[in-house]
DNA sequence: GGACCTGCTGTCAGATTCTGGCAGTAGCGA
DNA sequence: TCGCTACTGCCAGAATCTGACAGCAGGTCC
């Protein structure tokens, strides 16, 4: 196996492992000496890998993806700038900053000739009608990626207002507005919940018992279903 | 150099001559064998970049960027992934096929469990108001790219058509409608074009003589400007 | 056809890099 | 204190990479 190779496969393993792992752990899985491991940690480290290691406890990676060289013609390129420029166009503070430094990231490690033409790329975005919400979607991301409920307030379309606790498993980008797809657990069912219509949104910190991939092939089946029609928006 | 280094060199060598170029040439560009050349332009090849050799003539990289290893936090790469869907819904079907190659390849290296979350991933986009075009936005891209005349029947706000010459710089997608930004020949002056009012497109393949970015550039400082509105659409 | 340019492959010795083991320093928790 | 860990320097052997040479195949030009 080649060098850059097991620096991929490295990255992985510790992806797996969520808890801090020894490098010796990590040395054995490889079938590498420990020598070896601190050295490629280091070179990992030296490309920007966040990957931290504490004396006494291990080695941990921060939540993330490492991608191998990759190829990318001149569309797909544009088409991930134009992406990325419109996601840094949304609402969503930390989704849009996100989406912006995934584009300095790409931009960085692009020759001077070719990062001109990503600056210039002549693909833009119009502006937003702004549809301001009161919550941040970030905790929404959040509690969907670890699988917790969510609390909030819900004011339905006639304007009655209700307290809810959902299971939330997707987000969906509309033209206007922003919807939160979850189980509610008062209502026993998938409702779905427009952001502007949410407030005093609190993340609760507890675990939900399906998995959020399960709950969205369900839901998406419903929708499927014929004289069905998943989830209704939340007014019951 | 590492030899990592030296193929991300090759790759911004081949991709700065457009014409072909014989392996004796690049091999010296880079301070290596011309041995060493055929090893690394099979390694690149193996790795999936398109670079073809013809006997006779050299070698020829299809215009394409090459992306070196980076890492990703999971709120980028979800900004990525949901940027990409969104171009993958718009009407354009070129640049949304584009997208979705794009994912394609992201998805296709990423181990098993990452590419579940990326398959299921939560955020979603919703179906786009159809907003049918008459004309092949993918002909729009290229013209720009390549910096050529397009010639096109306008029908402005009020009915009235026009034939229209202009060189294409910039392509606005907004929520409902997509604007191409180009100088017009007839009129002298920046004008903007909706696409849903244009048709019988053609590209005339001929050179225009200004670069994209001076254009863009001027065009914006003429948006910044106080007391003007850079282009108005092409009513006049 | 013949001269010439090019891509492409095999082989092999020497240069380069990588690797594993050893020794030693330092931080953290019990 | 002890045990566990991260981390660094050193060096000999293993693995890989590199350059040079030889040879084949496919195109271009005269």
């Amino acid at each position: 196996m080649s060098r850059s190779a097991r620096l991929l496969d490295l990255v992985q393993i510790l992806h797996r492992h969520r808890r801090p792992v020894s490098g010796r752990t990590l040395a054995g899985e490889m079938g590498v000496s420990i020598r070896t491991l601190y050295r490629d940690i280091a070179t990992l480290q030296g490309q920007g890998a966040p990957i931290e290691g504490e004396a006494g406890l291990g080695y941990v990676l921060k939540p993330g993806f490492m991608l191998p060289p990759l190829m990318f013609t001149d569309e797909e390129i544009e088409a991930i700038v134009l992406g990325s420029r419109w996601v840094a166009k949304q609402p969503d503070k930390r989704l849009a900053a996100a989406a912006a430094d995934a584009l300095a990231k790409i931009a960085a490690v692009l020759p001077d000739d070719l990062r001109d033409d990503l600056d210039a790329t002549t693909l833009l975005v119009g502006p937003r009608s702004e549809n301001a919400e009161a919550i941040d979607l970030g905790i929404v991301r959040q509690a969907i990626r670890d699988e917790r409920k969510l609390g909030f307030l819900y004011r339905d379309a006639g304007g009655a207002a209700s307290k809810r606790l959902v299971w939330p498993f997707a987000l969906a980008f509309f033209d206007k507005v922003r919807v939160m797809v979850a189980w509610c657990e008062t209502r026993q069912d998938f409702r779905h919940f427009r952001a502007d219509r949410m407030s005093g949104l609190t993340a609760t910190g507890i675990r939900y018992p399906r998995r959020r991939q399960a709950m969205l092939k369900e839901w998406r089946a419903g929708l499927d279903a014929p004289g069905r029609n998943g989830a209704k928006d939340a007014s019951g």
